[in-house]
DNA sequence: TCATTATATAATGATTTGCTTATATATACA
DNA sequence: TGTATATATAAGCAAATCATTATATAATGA
C-alpha cells in the first residue's frame, strides 16, 4: 500500500530541516543535479564546514546521499527515501535554481568529473 | 495569472514556522476547524502563553487570522493568504488530527460558542 | 613521498527558539 | 461594580541553531 500521509513528528522534522534557506536551496538544486561540497561553497558564499554541516543534517535524515568520485564527494537527493514524495511536493512549488549552476559554469567553477 | 511558485526566502520562512510539531499540528487542525487558545492549551498540555506565542508567529506571517467571539478569540487558517496554496499542499499530506478534537468533546472542554 | 586539494569533524560563540512565570488587558456575569 | 475567565505581553532561562576557525583525514599528482 502506498503511503499517502506522513507522521506529524517526522513531517515537522523534515519541515524544520527545509526551513533554512541554504538547505532548502541545496535540496532544490540536488533534486535535479548532483553537486559536490565545493560547488555549494561557491554558490552560498559560506565556509566549507558550514556547507558540510548542512549536508550532514540532510544526510542524517536520509534526504540526500553521498558518493565519492575521485577527489570529490558528490551529493544527490535520495529519491528512494520513504519521505521523498512528501519533500517532492514541496520542491515542485519552488522556482528552479538553475541560474546558480549557470553562474558556476560561467565562472568555470562547476565540477564535472568522471 | 495564478502563482505556481513561491520565492525561496518566503518558502524557507514558512517551512521553518511549520517545522515545529506544535505549530504544524495547530495549522493542520485549523485548516478544518476554528479553535480558540484554551482548546490548544488543553490539546498540547503546554502553558497558555506558549500557545499564544505560537499563534502570534503564525499570525505574523498571515497564515492564520483571529476573530473574537464573546470571551474567546478564535483562530482559523487564512485561506486568502498568498501562500496558502503552498501550505495546503503540505497539510494535505498530513494525517487528520480530528482525534484531538474528539478527545476535547469527550472531556467536555470543546468550546462551541456563538 | 610530499605538497595540494577536497571534505569532515571538533571546538567555540553569538543568536534564536521555545518554554516558563509574572503581569496586564478585556470580556462575562453575578 | 467586582470577580472570574480568556488572552496577550514581558522578562528570564536553558537548549538548539548556525556560523566561524582550527584541525584531521583522504585522494591527487608532481
Amino acid at each position: 500500500m502506498l503511503k499517502t500521509t506522513i507522521e506529524m513528528d517526522k513531517a515537522a522534522l523534515i519541515l524544520k530541516l527545509l526551513g533554512d534557506k541554504t538547505r532548502l536551496t541545496m535540496v532544490k538544486i540536488l533534486d535535479f543535479h548532483d553537486c559536490c561540497v565545493c560547488e555549494f561553497v561557491e554558490i552560498f558564499k559560506v565556509s566549507q564546514p558550514s556547507i558540510s554541516q548542512h549536508l550532514r543534517k540532510l544526510k542524517d535524515v536520509g534526504l540526500v546521499k553521498e558518493e565519492r568520485r575521485g577527489q570529490w564527494i558528490f551529493y544527490s537527493v535520495n529519491k528512494n527515501n520513504e519521505y521523498y514524495p512528501f519533500v517532492a511536493k514541496i520542491l515542485n512549488q519552488l522556482p528552479d535554481q538553475d541560474d546558480k549552476l549557470i553562474e558556476l559554469e560561467k565562472q568555470g567553477t562547476r565540477i564535472t568529473c568522471c
